[in-house]
RNA sequence: GGCCCGGUAGCUCAGUGGAUUAGAGCACCAGUCUUCGGAACUGGGUGUCGGGGGUUCGAAUCCCUCCCGGGUCGCCA
């Protein structure tokens, strides 16, 4: 797909070439920094160095040496010392851009570098028997976000929500419901009162090794299908996604699949055989299976001595089956950063194998959240906070300041605002900033109505709607380019520049695996509409033209903010 | 000890395949507005870019080294 900063450059790269003075391989082009007045630079000391001249030489003959159409988007040339840098032509980047946005609407932004490749995506995963809590939202909220990001550029993407419901500590908490009984309540609070059991039990195990070898039998019992231990777990997956699943409903959360680490049960001998019969693993004394240190890596096993099975072993597995049944080029794994060595590990053994030599395997690592004292969360410590609580909290908490702000909504208006700015406001304090910092849980910053944050992003979005609204009936874009030429003020072409990265920050946000990309983009989209909206009277324009003119951008503005919100996962509301 | 990530303004963070004057938000101070939503906008920064070396005409950015914080290093996930 190309937009109209692409054929921009585009244009600048042939015109250059045209001249013949400079070899296309040293022809870099840059967006230069912000004090600059310009929209395109040409650094030329690498091409000067090649070609003996000096910097401000080669660029004044460039300058003098190119040409373009009038009608070109490069509107302007000026050498300025070692730098070539190009402006735009107002009108025709108005015109464009405006254009696109009208045309494209909910697509823009969109590209299709993805052709449609397959994508798995493992994200969210969290434990059965469990409530989801603040550890849990990063991978989901992230996760989401990349699926949407990566399925603007055009990928298939499967998202697959790795359930953990197996393993040794599904062992604990069947041993743990033999103990002290099953719970007796239903949703979060069923979850509530497993965590208790599993906790208690986790305490008396370490002064009793009777109990530990208890809950490692039952983890082998459940293994071997034995049907009281499959009951308890049938009852505690079923459990378990009642509940989560009203989160992800909140959260606008949604999957392809939701196997879960049992689904893959079934192969793991094979796996493990597999693994042997390469020579990639060998068999310990004690009986493990280990594999050796895979490229300078440390080494690690795919079976315990006493022939149950670890993580590892369950997400070889994984990737076997995934390979198979989705031919993905990539898998993606959003995973907190400490399990990076995993993956490194888990990376190498599946290159040792052979097993997809042509799919990427990548983990997106995320930091870990800190309570406002700077401790870990953590159920042991009291401090844990789980995400029913959090979202009811932040929804609360937004509720009250509608109703401060807004009181002309109805009741029931104030109830979905609050929602959507409460929830907005959790996930954009997971995706502002680079998903590898750790994160303090500050409530201030995570809920704040100003500055870089989610609310006043939506606010932005919701005060491009009134204008609008104010408008009167019909839709007000126009897209005839004698109107749309009439944006040249700076302001406006300030806005129309912004709108005009979408796409590019699309394309940066999914190369980088990095939603913050993009609300980088919506910050800073945001903040040019307030320069706009304070300088430019729209539904007062000076002419008619202007305010169609003026009128068309804001709706521009507002889908294009709608569409950058919507890959972070947060709700645009028209009114707030 | 090995490996990975982070260290940029009082606080939270962008910028790091070198390049025109290092940027935002919060906080603080001072302003704007009888006009489209003030959850707004404008102005105000003496920053050892963790320290020290090195490469370069030029380094927050590349190389080396050290310091600090976090993570991790075979029978948890």
């Amino acid at each position: 797909m190309e937009y109209v900063l692409d054929r921009f450059v585009a244009e600048v790269r042939s015109a250059i070439n045209a001249t013949g003075n400079v070899p296309a391989d040293l022809v870099d082009l840059q967006p230069p920094k912000a004090n600059i007045p310009a929209d395109l630079a040409f650094p030329s000391f690498r091409a000067a160095r090649e070609l003996g001249v000096t910097p401000p030489r080669l660029t004044q003959e460039l300058a003098a040496a190119l040409q373009f159409a009038p009608d070109s988007l490069v509107a302007e040339v000026v050498a300025s010392g070692p730098f070539l840098n190009f402006g735009l032509n107002p009108q025709r980047l108005a015109i464009e851009v405006l254009g696109d946005i009208t045309r494209m609407g909910d697509t823009y932004g969109h590209d299709d570098l993805g052709q449609q490749q397959t994508i798995v995506i493992d994200y969210s995963s969290p434990n059965v028997a469990k409530r989801m809590h603040v550890g849990h939202i990063r991978s989901t909220i992230i996760g989401q976000s990349l699926v949407h990001i990566l399925r603007a550029l055009g990928f298939a993407m499967i998202g697959d929500n790795h359930l953990g419901d197996w393993g040794k500590q599904f062992g604990v908490i069947i041993a743990a419901i033999k103990r002290y009984g099953k719970p007796t309540s239903e949703g979060e609070m069923a979850l509530e009162a497993l965590e208790e059991r599993y906790v208690r039990y986790s305490n008396e195990m370490q002064l009793d090794e009777a109990l530990d070898d208890e809950a490692r039998h039952c983890s082998l019992r459940l293994e071997q299908g034995d049907p009281e231990a499959r009951d308890l777990w049938q009852w505690c997956v079923e459990t378990t996604l009642e509940a989560n699943q009203k989160n992800y409903d909140r959260l606008g959360v949604s999957f392809e699949h939701t196997y879960g680490e049992s689904f893959y049960e079934s192969m793991l001998t094979d796996v493990i055989a597999l693994a042997l019969q390469q020579g990639i693993a060998q068999t310990d004394e004690d009986g493990a299976v280990v594999v050796p240190s895979l490229d300078n890596l440390p080494s690690f096993l795919l079976q315990r001595s006493d022939g149950g099975t670890l993580y590892m072993t369950r997400d070889l597995a994984t990737v076997l089956f995934r390979v198979e049944q989705f031919r993905p080029v990539r898998l993606i794994y959003v995973v907190g950063s400490q399990q990076e060595l995993h993956f490194r590990q888990l990376t190498a053994l599946v290159k040792a194998l052979a097993i997809a030599p042509e799919i990427e395997l990548i983990h997106v690592g995320f930091g870990t959240i800190f309570d406002a004292q700077g401790q870990p969360l953590s159920t042991r410590r009291g401090n844990m906070i789980y995400l029913q609580h959090l979202l009811d909290d932040a929804v609360a908490r937004a509720r009250k300041i509608v109703e401060t702000k807004n009181d002309e909504l109805s009741e029931e208006e104030k109830d979905r605002v609050a929602e959507q700015v409460g929830i907005g406001a959790v996930i954009y304090n997971d995706l502002y900033q680079d998903s590898r910092r750790n994160i303090t849980l500050d409530w201030e910053r995570m809920l704040a109505t100003e500055g870089n944050s989610a609310t006043y992003l939506q606010y932005s979005h919701a005060r491009c709607c009134s204008i609008l609204r104010r408008a009167g009936a019909g839709d007000p874009r126009v897209t005839d380019a004698a109107t749309l030429s009439l944006l040249t003020q700076g302001t406006e072409q300030q806005l129309i520049k912004h709108l005009a990265r979408l796409p590019e920050a699309i394309r940066e946000a999914g190369q980088r695996y990095a939603p913050f990309v993009i609300a980088d983009w919506c910050y800073t989209t945001a903040r040019a509409f307030g320069v706009f909206f304070e300088q430019c009277p729209v539904l007062k324009a000076d002419s008619p033209s202007l305010r169609d003119a003026r009128l068309t951008l804001v709706a521009a503005t507002a889908q294009a903010l709608k569409n950058g919100l919507h890959l972070l996962g947060i709700q645009s509301p028209e009114r707030m």
